[in-house]
DNA sequence: ATGGTTGTTCCACAA
């Protein structure tokens, strides 16, 4: 089984690069993020003419998240429990081939000093709570997404630049480790343990692109049974340097299942 | 230090 995730910063402006990868890589499973659409707005025809089953969770102007998958997914939730007030659109579980994946479109956070930050550290505290649950579950897990963490200074080109940014505080950084402790591993980092110069996301500015100032914030978290599987873990930076590109670009991990 | 970009929406906000 071979999972991709990918933040295609609206799946409307996308679709024709999403496509043409689709055909090209024909992963069997796809997590999406930053649709930025809404549900009924998803181009559900073109994706299934491409032989992929959808679950959408989409929203108005921002976020959105879907599961695409060859093999029939059954939908779990698409709510991260612990907060009822919470109505943005970031989080979808499912079920495919009795392995438990889900696709997370973690807060930004940015300014840090505004409410966006709480949150962002709210939700990553109640995805915590998700991930433990699931380990009770004992059976191979994919948590997949934007996490909008880099997890260490080694993931980040400038590391300086992200010293004041959300996505790379040591609060940030500490309820990342939070999740992995409780059992879980970070696909790339597992199979590739220091490797750098590895990025999934590229500022649209400052020819962040030309000039590889990137950082690693796409990450594919596994439980114990999910990482006994992994083979491969890799990022494929050609969709980045396409023509209306994202600013993110595919973290893929092949499993023995 | 500043300015640099993209997408959605409504004349700003989010990233």
């Amino acid at each position: 089984m071979i999972i991709a995730s990918w933040n295609v910063n609206s799946i409307k402006m996308r679709l024709p690069i999403v496509s043409e990868w689709l055909k090209k890589e024909a992963p069997d499973v796809v997590l999406l993020q930053e649709l930025k659409c809404e549900t009924a707005a998803f181009p559900f025809m073109e994706i299934e003419s491409l032989g992929y089953h959808v679950l959408v969770k989409g929203q108005k102007a921002y976020n959105g998240v879907a599961i695409l998958s060859r093999e029939k997914a059954t939908l779990r939730t698409d709510i991260l429990d612990g907060d009822d007030s919470d109505v943005q659109a970031r989080y979808i579980e499912a079920e495919i081939k009795d392995v438990i994946i889900s696709t997370i479109y973690l807060p930004n956070g940015n300014p840090l000093d505004t409410e966006k930050f709480p949150y962002k550290l709210g939700f990553m505290k109640r995805l915590q709570q998700r991930a433990k649950q699931l380990l009770h579950e004992q059976r191979p897990v994919i948590l997949g997404g934007d996490y909008n963490v880099i997890p260490a200074d080694a993931d980040a080109r400038n590391p300086e630049e992200w010293r004041n940014d959300a996505l790379a505080q040591p609060e940030s950084r500490a309820h990342f480790r939070s999740i992995l402790h409780q059992g879980y591993s970070e696909a790339f980092r597992t199979l590739h343990p220091n490797e750098t110069g590895a990025y999934t996301f590229w500022d649209y500015q400052a020819g962040s692109w030309p000039r590889d100032n990137g950082i690693r914030i796409d990450h594919l978290l596994t439980s114990p049974e999910a990482t006994d599987h992994l083979t491969r873990c890799w990022i494929d930076k050609a969709p980045r340097g396409l023509e209306k590109a994202s600013d993110h670009t595919p973290i893929m991990a092949e499993f023995s299942l």
